[in-house]
DNA sequence: AGCAATGCTGGGCACCTGCTTAGCATGAGG
DNA sequence: CCTCATGCTAAGCAGGTGCCCAGCATTGCT
C-alpha cells in the first residue's frame, strides 16, 4: 500500500506552472507564504492540483529546491572553466535571486528535515566542486596553500558574497563597499582585471 | 480610541515566563512553530495570556528580539572594550545560540517589516560600535587602512563566523578549519595568542 | 466499441491560527 | 466597606492549513 493516491505525471504543463509559482511566492513572501492555496491562486489553477501533483507540501519544496540546484551547479561548473574562475565564482555567489531563494531553504530547513538533508547533500556537492577547482589554480597562482588553502579561500569567497546579500536584503550597508573593494582588489592581483564576458549563445 | 483593549503589566512575572518560552521556541523549531498557543504550552500558561500581555504576535517577536539585541549591545560593549578586541569580537559572533537566534530573527523580517525594520535597526548600531572601536585599532596595530579599512575588517570578522555557524547548523564542515585556523593566526599576529579570560564577577 | 490512463475538480474533514469579548478573582488604596 | 487596578480565563469567531475522496472528461490504444 505504498502510496494508493493517484498522481499527475512528471512532465506535465501544469506542474512546472505550480513549480514556478512556488518558487515567486518563495522570493516575495517567504517560505511561510507558500501553501497549496496561496501556490495554486498564484498560477491560477485550483488548489487540488497541487497535491495531485506532490504528495505533500515537502515534496513541492524538494522540487521547487533540486530544479534550481541543478541548474546552480551546471551555472558553477561553468563558471569554474571559465578563463577567470575566481572572478565568476565570485559573481557567481554574488547572484541575488539564487541567494535568497537560498536563504529561504535554509530558514526551511529548520523545520522540513527532509529539506534539510537535501540542502546539506546539495551544498557539499557545490562546495566540493568549488574547492576542487580552486585546488588547481592555488598552484597556478602559486598562493602559498599554508597560507591560503583552497578550502578557506573557497568558504571566504562564497561566505562573504552571501552574508553581505543577506545584510543587504535587511537594509544595512556599511563597510559593504570596503569590503566588496577589498576582494575585488585581490581578484585583480590574481587574475587580472574583470574581462567582459562576451554573450553566451543560448 | 488608541488601543481599547486592556494590557498586562510589562513587568509582570508570567510575561517574562511567556518570553522565555517563545525564545526557547525559536531556537528549537524555527520562527513558524511560534504560535500563541505553542509559546503558552510551552510556558505552562493559558494561551490568551499571550494576547493578554502582548498585543499582538509582532509585539512578541519584537520583545524578544529587542531583549536579546539589548543584551549583546552590552557584550559587545565589553567584548570591545577588553585586552584583546578582535579576538573577543572573533568569539562573540561566534556563539552559536546567538547566532542561531539572529537568523531566525532574519528570517522573520522577511515577513514582517515591523521586525525587519528593528533589525536593520539594531544591526547597524552593533556595526557602528565595531566600526568605532575597530578604527582605532587599525591605528594601534599599524593596519595600512588603505588595504583593509575598518569596516572591511568588521564585515569579514562577523559575517565570516556567522556564514560558518550557519553552514554548522545544516550538517556542513568542508573548509570550516581551514578558514577557523586562517582567521585565528591573523588574529595572533595582531593581538599575540588568545589570553584565557578570567571568570567574570557577576 | 471497450478500456485504461491521464488531467482535473467539487466538496469536505480535522486541525490550527490570531484575536476578541465578557467576566471572575484578588488585593491594595480610599 | 467600596472601588478600582490587575492577573487571569472560558468560550468562541472567522479564517487558513494539509490532504483526501469520489467522480467527471478527454485522449489514445486495442
Amino acid at each position: 500500500m505504498a502510496s494508493s493516491r493517484r498522481l499527475g505525471a512528471p512532465d506535465a504543463k501544469n506542474r512546472s506552472v505550480l513549480l514556478d509559482a512556488a518558487e515567486q511566492l518563495l522570493l516575495e513572501e517567504g517560505y511561510a507564504a507558500v501553501s497549496s492555496r496561496r501556490v495554486a491562486a498564484k498560477a491560477g489553477l485550483k488548489p487540488q492540483l497541487v497535491h495531485y501533483y506532490f504528495r505533500n507540501m515537502d515534496e513541492l519544496f524538494l522540487a521547487v529546491f533540486r530544479r534550481r540546484a541543478e541548474e546552480g551547479l551546471k551555472h558553477q561548473a561553468a563558471a569554474l572553466a571559465s578563463p577567470q574562475p575566481l572572478w565568476a565564482l565570485w559573481e557567481f555567489s554574488t547572484e541575488t535571486e539564487a541567494s535568497s531563494l537560498t536563504m529561504e531553504f535554509v530558514g526551511l530547513a529548520n523545520q522540513r528535515k527532509a529539506i534539510r538533508a537535501e540542502i546539506a547533500y546539495y551544498s557539499e556537492r557545490f562546495r566540493r566542486g568549488q574547492i576542487e577547482a580552486v585546488s588547481g589554480l592555488v598552484r597556478r597562482y602559486k598562493i602559498d596553500p599554508n597560507e591560503l588553502s583552497p578550502g578557506a579561500l573557497v568558504v571566504l569567497m562564497t561566505g562573504i558574497s552571501r552574508m553581505i546579500m543577506m545584510e543587504k536584503a535587511l537594509g544595512m550597508s556599511s563597510g559593504h563597499a570596503e569590503t566588496f573593494a577589498l576582494v575585488e582588489r585581490h581578484l585583480e592581483r590574481l587574475e587580472g582585471p574583470r574581462e567582459p564576458r562576451r554573450p553566451q549563445p543560448d
